[in-house]
DNA sequence: GTCTATATTGAGATAGAC
DNA sequence: GTCTATCTCAATATAGAC
């Protein structure tokens, strides 16, 4: 089932295969049980391999975790459908990443952790983040303005400026939810595009259902 | 000049003052050199002690951290006048605390650093952080609401909601720009605020300058 | 109160057998 | 490829002299 038609016979194929199997599973545990337990021992109990036996497939720690983020944006986009499909409506798409993440702490701890740590320059997961910020706030920017341009989004700032507090409260958000799970993370994305709307004429498809909203 | 009036008799008087200091000159290493030197032994040598010297006034290294930050949130509050005059500008408030980070990123990073890791129900610094978020949404709810009822503001959302997005785009700006300093964090709360404003009418004081923004 | 010196711990990395 | 065992290192915490 699935060894595909060209020979896997490609220099490190079966091992490239394995490191990818660790990472989901990794990313399985960590979902699930946080990421306090995350030393590399512990991970490497956790997928069944002894310590060595993992850092036999990373290098260093940091580049393990490094790959799992990376790991968890693949399945992520692809959650999202959007590997062919580009995103079309930002304001479900960020309320439905808001509502997973609700549902994998460790993961959410995880990202917050790492995204710190890779502040400093000298830190491996740095590229990562970098390029990272940047895609995203990017994909923001083009989305946004398209709906400037339709009259559902304010033009009174431009795309960039709205990308990049987009993120900015994408992770405080977060933050603010591992400190103390006594708010709706994606009832509150939910609220800033509400700050977002345009004034004057708000959304160019559906009529404001006026009345219930979450939260 | 200023040992006030009464005998500073009481138990520990020496000790404390000669703590404060600490935690003071701390900051001020932080602020300029960064937190990347942050072990206990370093910053004892920075403040002129050895580890075990510095270790002899704060009993673990989480203490000291959470102490360090006490400290720094006493100073910025009392630098912005609020000690006896309550903030009546939250925007201004915002911008001056934003350009006021901007010029100690060593400070910046040591509060997102432990922001994060008070995320841990066992970190010593937690109750600091709960209490902190607590007082900050609280502090920002209620000036946000006075701002409604005058119609400077948007109603369309409650004032603790836009407590709690202000806070969060607050720290994850603060995030983006330990990341890359490529961007105006003061500029950009600026323009969150644009965002709240409400629609109708504008500002009650100020009509539009219209025209020159920063950023 | 402050130092030097040391104990302790915990983690990541590495060597070498199987 | 995977394990066991060991090395190294860094950092906090502690004991005890001055």
């Amino acid at each position: 089932m699935g060894h595909g038609a060209s020979k896997p016979r490609g220099p490190y194929a079966k091992g490239i295969a394995k490191r990818e199997e660790i990472l989901e599973r990794a990313l399985d545990v960590i979902a699930r049980e946080g990421y306090r337990k995350a030393s590399v021992k512990e991970l490497a109990e956790a997928v069944g391999l002894s310590q060595a036996g993992l850092l036999h497939y990373f290098e260093t720690k940091e580049e393990l975790f490094a790959q799992i983020l990376r790991k968890r944006d693949e399945l992520a986009l692809a959650a999202l459908g959007a590997d062919l499909a580009p995103i079309e409506d930002l304001r479900g798409a960020c309320i439905t990443v808001a509502q997973h993440n609700a549902e994998v702490p460790g993961l959410v701890e995880l990202f917050v952790r790492l995204a710190v740590a890779a502040t400093d320059p000298q830190h491996p997961a740095r590229p990562f983040f970098l390029e990272r910020g940047w895609a995203v706030r990017t994909l923001f920017a083009r989305l946004l303005e398209k709906q400037q341009a339709a009259g559902g989004i304010t033009d009174r700032l431009p795309p960039e400026t709205l990308a990049r507090i987009l993120q900015a409260v994408s992770d405080g958000l977060q933050l603010q939810w591992l400190m103390e799970r006594d708010f709706d993370m994606a009832a509150t994305m939910d609220a800033v595009f509400d700050l977002l709307a345009a004034p004057g004429g708000p959304a160019p498809e559906q009529p404001p259902p006026d009345g219930d909203r979450l939260s």
